[in-house]
DNA sequence: CGTTACGTTGACTCCCGTCAAGATCCGTGG
DNA sequence: CCACGGATCTTGACGGGAGTCAACGTAACG
């Protein structure tokens, strides 16, 4: 039988990368020792499924590494990305049958599962949970806002050079380089999925690509290495930063 | 003096019309009492504004009649709706010291406003309220996210079909019509409106309006009265059904 | 009746999607 | 090791949908 994931090895919640960062991050020992009675690990390939629109929802949890994506589609397959979920994001919702958009996972992922009833009842019962849920999930409001305003309203250089900016900058956070200088970065999507990210066709997404690097704005290195030279001219392209120069 | 807003006469918890939708709908006698004791009402008028980004907030609240709209801005102007907010909504953030979007009246609106910090005192010490609170923000991401699949990937005829499927739908709700019939209502927002959600221009949701009148698929009188004589034929524009009869 | 805000319509432009052909990369197997 | 095939990415030609700019209509209101 082949499996479209497999599981992983057990890590203590204590050891846990994620630990001050995810769901759990406010639970107590007593509450940890809770969630690890449930708690079971999963990885999928670049690629893989993870859950289907419209499937029951046997599981919630974190992601501990890589990353996934929640996304949408109309009927004739137009598809939409609505969520990039990265470690200590929460995938699924307590209360709730069915999933109700497709999550994939687009670079290999490891997910913390916690079955959803026991978890539904952690919820109810442990308000450190329910807190720092509400909390998480307000973020997720947040950024998908913002998210509604460069679907909304930006041009295609806008969105691409929001992207690259964006995930420069969390590159860059995670491995604590200062962005001052030039900085070099292995995007972590497809050509695809960063057009269903940004609502955009793949060869639009192609033509912006090339165009910034003929400018000399990226350096690209195979398809997803790319370097940023001047980071402030990268932004001045998103649409975001008032144009302190700009005539009138 | 002249106040943006005005106070409204105080109504008992008991006698809301929203007792049983908004975030205090499952608080109990007691919690009820202790939020009486720091709620106030306050009136707008239709395009009023009632918060500015970047503002202090002072106070967080429901919306207990007419409807309010969140939007965020680029530097240059462009302007995106990101939150409808109708009776019952809850506006404002818990533990968040500054508002991050316009927050504007589309109609005269009253909100039942809570001043910020008891509010959160109350939020942290009543498992109820912060439950109710995390349910309503997840159906709120649950819309932003069809609402990002809209921005992203319809055509302007599928988003106009769209919100007006979706008004018809809220106002037969509300008046308990059925559906099936002939369903006239009242466009709740200005063609501006209209622009700023659906991430269009108001020359083509004027084009398109026309278009669809010409069509026989709306009628109008004025700008705002519309009537639906066939839903079947609106919701066939708006590419979230399958098309039964389709050629392949 | 003038003023002002709002909505409609037309002419024109251009950005981005569509369709199609190549190019590049990569894993698999002969 | 190289050939093959498929997936992914790039590039080109082209067209159309939606934006821009401008003029005009219409409704609301003092």
């Amino acid at each position: 039988m082949s499996l479209s994931h497999s599981s992983a090895e057990f890590t203590p919640c204590a050891d846990c990368n994620i630990r001050y960062r995810a769901v759990c991050s406010t639970c107590d020992n007593d509450e940890l020792a809770q969630l690890e009675e449930i708690k079971y690990y999963r990885t999928y390939d670049a690629g893989q499924p993870i859950m289907f629109e419209g499937d029951e929802m046997h599981f919630v949890g974190s992601v501990v590494s890589g990353a996934a994506t929640l996304s949408r589609s109309l009927p004739d397959g137009r598809v939409q990305m609505v969520g990039l979920m990265l470690p200590s994001d929460f995938i699924g919702r307590p209360n709730r049958e069915t999933v109700d958009f497709d999550v994939t996972a687009i670079q290999k992922v490891t997910l913390c599962c916690f079955r959803r009833k026991p978890f539904e009842a952690m919820v109810a019962s442990t308000p450190h949970i329910g807190q720092r849920l509400l909390e998480m999930t307000l973020d997720e409001l947040d950024v998908a806002r913002d998210w509604m305003l460069l679907l909304g309203r930006k041009t295609a250089r806008e969105k691409i050079t929001f992207l690259l900016a964006l995930i420069a900058r969390r590159t860059a956070d995670l491995h604590m380089t200062k962005v001052s200088e030039e900085l070099p970065f292995e995007m972590p999507m497809s050509r695809e999925a960063m057009a269903n990210y940004l609502g955009l066709t793949i060869e639009t997404v192609s033509r912006q690509m090339t165009a910034l690097r003929k400018e000399g704005i990226i350096t690209l290195a195979g398809s997803r290495e790319i370097t940023i030279p001047d980071m402030a001219r990268l932004k001045a392209e998103t649409g975001d930063e008032v144009q302190v120069g700009a005539l009138n």
